[in-house]
DNA sequence: TGTACATCAGTGAACGCGCGTTCACTGATGTAC
DNA sequence: TGTACATCAGTGAACGCGCGTTCACTGATGTAC
């Protein structure tokens, strides 16, 4: 069994590293990610600066560790609070938002990380970021699948005309996810994903005013339900 | 007038001070906010770094300097091109889209410093920055309002319903900006808002992965769609 | 119009701080025979 | 089981760099009389 080490030195290893990411974290959340440093997480582990460089080869590996570490938290909330809601596809969607708005406020510095303004100079690689990363994603089109599958979905009142290059893509995006959706569903699976997420970051990144609401997750349920209405859930 | 200075000497500082922001301007597209340094702008200024101090109190002014100048860039951008546009109100409100996101995508650090993961350690003081920040809503609510009085909005699908406490804000917003839309429309205006904003930063934050999409303009089209059609426009 | 004083832009040195990364090293842990 | 060697974690010093902010100062520009 690989993942659970059998040497002492092994097992101290796979604490450290896991330390190092626990710390990374804490700086992340106080002073954001373009001021995390390397010698800022040895102090805290208590070692010299240089000894980091056993564990991680740069400040931009460690940041790619702490950008897996947040996708895979939120995907593992996500899967979590999805699982135990009720099966109605609509309802779980709801949940699927409202975990990932909760989670956000919980982790401002994190969500930021993941979905704010990208680190200048870091590239996350591609091939450790995209799995994790694409888990809220593939998590909402099994819903919209389920809910479709179902027939609780109607076209929606304006046409979706989607050209033909985007075409080609939705059905790439349909194999790649192994389903079948019209073109019409795939474009406001789109819409509702970004304007989920776009909602989430309002809220997050205070871009309403301080007294404009007093109930901001009243307001949020709101853009939920035009979310729904995107899909072509109906009363 | 005040807005064209005299003296040879307060045209002198105002031109520094244009100087200035707009050499901050440069080093936000290269570094980030958060690498923002005085100290860089005066190098690029040709003066010591102590002389910044006498148009400058601190690093923080210059950033609220700079999204004052952002917000108000945007806002220009966005006003000169709905007054261009033909007076149908759909169509201005695709092009109030299209324009953000125009503006985002050649200006992602402004972009990014005005929508994007706040700057650990900075509140952007509301007197200065409110007032530039809400051009972009103010705008399109102007929109909304517009196509409401001409009556070619309808009520959406799925029930729209807004709590009391949300009635009193939505009360206070029609007041602030002298409307008087019906709850309905000012819920979806908020999602269609937060969607537009949504869509723009998944794309300028890079969120699709590289070859999902080859033509991300039309895919932001499709999304445009979507918010119009949660604002009751129809076919 | 001319002079005396006040204002202000910019200088240069300094304070105290932080960063990423490399390198030769010590001493403990692990492994092959 | 015991020994010899290899691996590896962590040290401490160093390189060269950057930052915000303060302060006493010089010399030019502006203004009041």
């Amino acid at each position: 069994m690989p993942t659970t080490p059998t040497t002492p030195r092994a097992r101290a290893r796979a604490q450290t590293m896991a330390d190092i990411v626990r710390i990374g974290r804490d700086h992340l959340a106080t002073d954001g990610a373009a001021a995390l440093s390397l010698r800022a997480v040895a102090r805290d582990l208590g070692v010299v600066s240089s000894a980091v460089y056993r564990y991680v080869s740069s400040r931009d590996e460690l940041l790619t560790l702490l950008v897996v570490d947040g996708y895979n938290a939120l995907g593992d909330a996500v899967d979590a609070a999805v699982a135990a809601a009720p099966a109605d596809p609509a309802e779980r969607i709801r949940v699927l938002g409202r975990t990932v708005r909760a989670w956000g406020l919980a982790e401002p510095a994190r969500y930021g990380l993941l979905f704010g303004t990208p680190v200048p100079g870091y590239d996350a690689p591609a091939d450790q970021t995209t799995g994790p990363g694409i888990r809220v994603i593939a998590a909402l089109l099994v819903l919209i699948k389920n809910a479709y599958e179902a027939g609780v979905l109607s076209e929606p009142s304006r046409t979706v005309r989607a050209s033909a290059p985007l075409t080609t893509d939705f059905a790439a995006i349909n194999e790649g996810f192994g389903m079948a959706l019209p073109d019409w569903l795939v474009a406001r699976g789109l819409a509702a994903w970004a304007g989920l997420f776009g909602a989430v970051s309002f809220d997050i990144f205070d871009m309403y005013g301080k007294d404009t609401f007093t109930d901001r997750a009243a307001v949020f349920e709101l853009q939920l339900d035009a979310q729904l209405e995107l899909l072509g859930f109906r009363d």
